[in-house]
DNA sequence: CGCAGGATTGATATTACTCAACCGTGGTGG
DNA sequence: CCACCACGGTTGAGTAATATCAATCCTGCG
């Protein structure tokens, strides 16, 4: 695969927005992005999260729909659509990508179809999980509450009020800053 | 493109379940396809809609991991993966259908991410509209209040309330059977 | 030390879910 | 041809859950 020109963003920062051209195809080298819409009210609606090795978006031409911002200071690398898919390893190797995504996606409706909040979340952890990598019973979410609202579909306050019953019952347990070790039984 | 075999399904028939062995994609020709999963508790979780052009799934290899089933009697035709992806333009060709596929699926989280039911219904009817063709302000819902509830994650209940109260706000008027016609202001 | 953004907590209102009965219609068989 | 049945749809009352609004608490950082 050829070179192709890396950027690199600082925590917050916008990466693309919606209605930029599509074209380059970005690809997440290291950090954790999360990809939403604003919805007619004016709420953001979390549609993914990217970490080290995805896709952003798979925009060969026209106008990207969403937002990306970094979660976490990150560097993406852009990919010449035309030269990708002119080779057909590199014509599978996107096809493979964007099946991992729809995949995701999947899941995610998945999620918020789940009526509960502890359902919600307890499913949304174990995506957050997969994500973004990390060791095995250890959670390292760079997400604020809001984040996580906007993702499940709940208010930042049932998030709050659902994690600390967690601590409380210790499925959960706080071992610094945004990182947490999961107890065995997590499902629920 | 090869000439692929093609199957008919009368209505309600599985057209595929999970487990199922990928391989062979298979492109709805003419009617109307639900995908869904079975949720842990049992309840069925409604991932997509499939009208007339659409690819079911893109498990090129390794097993698929949801259900289909026709709404209505429906042909399929199935393509080989590996003769698809040897031609770049079976590549191009597949890599569209899939992003469209993601699209929608995005489409799908933002519905669901609506707080009320009726903002949730109508963002479910715009999608409709757009998945299963239809002339412009009329709708031919091919589901049961059952299937949309799944598609929602509202209860059957909540969808025929919210219905009932469309009509009676003459947003939506029964033209016959399950055929409706919309109004100009369907938003809110 | 003080500030700012995020997180927590509490009281209340709203909403959709649950359980349950009933209605309408299309299809089947006597 | 009509009666009946089965399925989907509608309606109602009561409950449980989350959303809302608002105040307060942490915590990292300048």
């Amino acid at each position: 695969m050829t070179m192709a020109p890396v950027k690199s963003f600082a925590k917050k920062a916008t990466i693309y927005a919606a209605g930029d051209a599509g074209g380059a195809l970005p690809k997440l080298l290291s950090g954790a992005v999360i990809l939403f819409t604003i919805l007619a009210d004016g709420r953001r609606q979390m549609l993914d999260l990217a970490g080290p090795g995805d896709f952003l978006h798979f925009e060969t031409d026209g106008e990207v729909d969403h937002y990306a911002e970094a979660l976490t200071p990150c560097e993406v690398a852009s990919f010449k659509a035309a030269e990708l898919m002119a080779t057909p390893d590199g014509a599978v190797f996107l096809l493979e990508q964007m099946h991992d995504r729809l995949v995701l996606e999947r899941r995610h409706v998945a999620i918020l179809s789940q009526k509960g909040a502890g359902e919600r979340l307890a499913a949304f952890v174990r995506l957050a999980a997969d994500c973004l990598g990390g060791e095995a019973g250890r959670l390292d979410l760079p997400l604020t509450r809001q984040h996580i609202a906007d993702f499940t579909g709940l208010t930042l306050e049932a998030v709050s009020r659902t994690f600390v019953q967690w601590e409380r019952d210790a499925v959960l347990t706080k071992v610094r800053g945004r990182t947490s070790q999961v107890s065995e039984r997590s499902a629920a």
